[in-house]
RNA sequence: GGUCCUGUAGAGCAGCUAGGAGUGCUCGCCACCCUGUCAAGGUGGAGGUCGCGGGUUCAAAUCCCGUCAGGACCGCCA
């Protein structure tokens, strides 16, 4: 090494003692007579000062400099409590400049806030700041306590591909032209799924992986292209075994990470009471404000509006005394999310519904008098009104229940709300008649859907199982199918052909057919557990190189045209060889980046 | 595919509602001064296609249309 200590560690121990250090001039402060830099290396930072040294007039911000010079108590009186090595400095005899820094384009130094794409083209000094390289930091350290806690559970760490086959169900995939293979393409994984279940067949019993998973979707301030996940599978397990592993890796990561105690075991809602309450598959439990079903008690309402299928409301505490104005904005928001309006009634001081709004005239006065009571409203509060069919009414008032907590501030920035989100439906209908898998169609049914999913694919629930913290969800998981005639059901019922599942998962359907364990996981999200864990907005604020939501990354300038030579090499224009059934709708045309997947088979 | 917010000097912003000369703030940058600062301080200075294109107008950073870029959300994400 060209150092002998790191700037952070000197102390006044050190005292005395000559040293060389290296890194980056993170201040200067230069008085004429005296100069003082402040220099950064990853331990920290040390003041160094220099009364001879011509050089230092010249540093400026980032130059990468050596530093040589003894360490010394500071004077009295001009120690810095804020500074681990405040209590001493380094008295430069000689300082090289390494490297000099052209002007900077955003500051490194203090926590300003800065325009995304100019980050994301100097990546490489927004990694310097503090608050991002503390973040990378807390990733490293977190990845190195799953690594314990997966080898302490006797965990195997399998490595699965990346270049692998291409399944038009779920997400679009990231495609892969072939060289050897002239108009065939590899798919990036979505996620290793289909390998850890084959591993389960294999006989390893427990696999993990930190693995990347790629979907080309669009972006959200959760959602990358590339993201990384903790990939767990286990055999000859129940729900319950899966719950536990998963717990003690959520216990040690927020103690270590966010010195917080989770109550173990972690409570357990089921999907239905998540969304008849919340509104949403993902409850943020950190505030109250759950709906209420009204249907009954408007079931014998006059006003139209309320004669729906569902009628649900969420009340909003003082929020009789908005005005017009944002009542106003309310309507646009509800539109925003394509709901026609959000109907509401103003409580009085007196408890009573008053005449404000467009709501309160259509109904009755016994509707009204009951009205406080039956939604849970307090004098001075607002209750909205969603009516229609139930999802979506429950839906939109999930979403202002969120929109409440926040305005409202009922949500304590420093708390933590773990839930499991259990037994969600196995199906969702899709157009007519249509079934699409909820989470994939691996998934097993509770025990006693086992034998009827199939005549009853809307009513069955599956062995499966969420969990959201905060109103995140981190992690998802269920006990898959293990049994091939099972397996076929599922296929049949999300309307899957036999050549077609044969042609995509036949690999899997074999697999079960030599003696598959019982099995199941689940996947955490890596990125979205430590944007919580480091208090962060986005995930691209714990990803060391992110894409911007256009999918572009402004460093790289990724993704880019490929020339002609290219795409000849790698036969992206080519057709189809050997004749393979079952492998219609190959893309053509169009550089990588930018390839579609055919339109999902939802039939 | 859709909705909304943002775009003004190297960075962060104000100015836009109600049109009147690039008017301004903080930081940074350059030069000089300065021997105890730690967001050092002082004096002076440089730096602008108001994202881009079009329109309205005597006159556009400001109003209108389009477009590009960044961000948030809906759809999508089995």
């Amino acid at each position: 090494m060209i150092r002998t200590h790191e700037a952070g560690t000197l102390r006044g121990e050190n005292a005395g003692q000559q040293v060389t250090l290296a890194g980056w001039v993170a201040r200067r402060r230069d008085h004429g007579g005296v100069v003082f830099i402040d220099l950064r290396d990853a331990s920290g930072v040390v003041q160094v000062v220099t009364r001879e040294e011509d050089v230092a007039h010249d540093l400026r911000a980032e130059y990468c400099v050596l530093v040589t010079g003894e360490v010394r108590r500071r004077p009295a009186g001009n120690e810095n409590p804020e500074l681990p090595t405040g209590g001493i400095e380094v008295a430069a005899v000689a300082i090289e400049v390494l490297a000099e820094a052209d002007p900077l384009p955003f500051p490194v130094e203090g926590n300003a806030e800065l325009n995304e794409e100019v980050r994301l083209r100097y990546r490489y000094l927004d990694l310097r700041r503090a608050e991002m390289a503390a973040a990378l930091r807390a990733r490293s350290q977190a990845a190195y306590l799953v690594s314990d806690v997966m080898r302490d559970h006797r965990f195997v760490n399998v490595e699965t591909p990346f270049l692998t086959r291409s399944t038009p169900e779920g997400a679009r995939d990231f495609l892969v032209p072939v060289r050897l293979q002239p108009g065939s393409w590899y798919a990036l994984p979505q996620s290793p799924q289909l390998f850890k279940q084959l591993l389960m067949v294999s006989g390893f019993e427990r696999y993990y992986q930190l693995v990347r998973c790629f979907r080309d979707e669009d972006f959200r301030a959760d959602r990358q292209p590339e993201f990384t996940q903790i990939d767990i599978e286990m055999s000859f397990v129940t729900r319950a075994d899966v719950i536990e592993v998963a717990e003690d890796l959520v216990e040690r990561l927020w103690s270590k990470l966010a010195g917080y105690q989770v109550q173990r075991p972690i409570a357990q809602m089921s999907y239905a009471d998540a969304m008849a309450r919340y509104g949403s598959d993902k409850p943020d439990l950190r505030f109250g404000c759950e709906l209420t079903d009204l249907t009954g008690y408007f079931g014998q309402s006059e006003f139209r509006v309320f004669q729906a299928p569902h009628v649900g409301a969420v009340v909003m505490p003082g929020g009789a005394s908005q005005s017009r104005r944002e009542l106003d904005e309310w309507q646009e928001w509800a539109r925003a999310r394509g709901a026609r309006g959000l109907a509401y009634v103003l409580i009085g001081a007196d408890g009573a519904v008053t005449d404000a709004g467009p709501v309160a005239r259509h109904l009755s006065a016994a509707e009204r008098s009951g009205l406080p009571a039956a939604a849970g409203a307090a004098p001075g509060d607002c209750v909205f009104f969603a009516a229609g069919q139930a999802s979506a009414a429950r839906q939109l008032l999930g979403a202002a229940r969120l929109e409440i907590g926040q305005r409202c501030g009922l949500i304590d920035p420093s708390a933590w709300a773990f839930t499991w989100v259990v037994d969600a439906p196995m199906f969702e209908e899709v157009g007519e008649g249509g079934w699409t898998a909820v989470h994939h169609p691996f998934t097993a049914p509770l025990p006693e859907w086992a034998a009827k999913f199939t005549a009853e694919p809307g009513g069955a629930l599956a062995d499966a199982y969420d969990i959201v913290c905060n109103g995140t969800e981190i992690g998802g998981g269920s006990i898959r199918i293990h049994r091939p005639d099972m397996q076929q059901r599922v296929f049949d019922v999300i309307g899957l052909s036999r050549d077609e599942a044969r042609s995509q998962f036949g690999f899997l359907l074999d697999a079960l057919r030599f003696g598959p364990p019982p099995h199941g996981g689940i996947a955490f999200g890596w990125d979205r557990m430590l944007m919580l864990l480091t208090a962060r907005d986005s995930i691209r604020d714990v990803i060391a190189f992110p894409k911007a939501a256009s999918g572009h990354d402004p460093l790289t300038g990724a993704p880019t045209p490929i020339t002609a030579a290219q795409r000849k090499e790698a036969g992206i224009d080519a057709k189809p060889g050997g004749g393979q059934p079952g492998g219609p709708g190959q893309p053509a045309g169009g550089h990588p980046g930018a390839a579609q997947q055919p339109a999902k088979s939802r039939s």
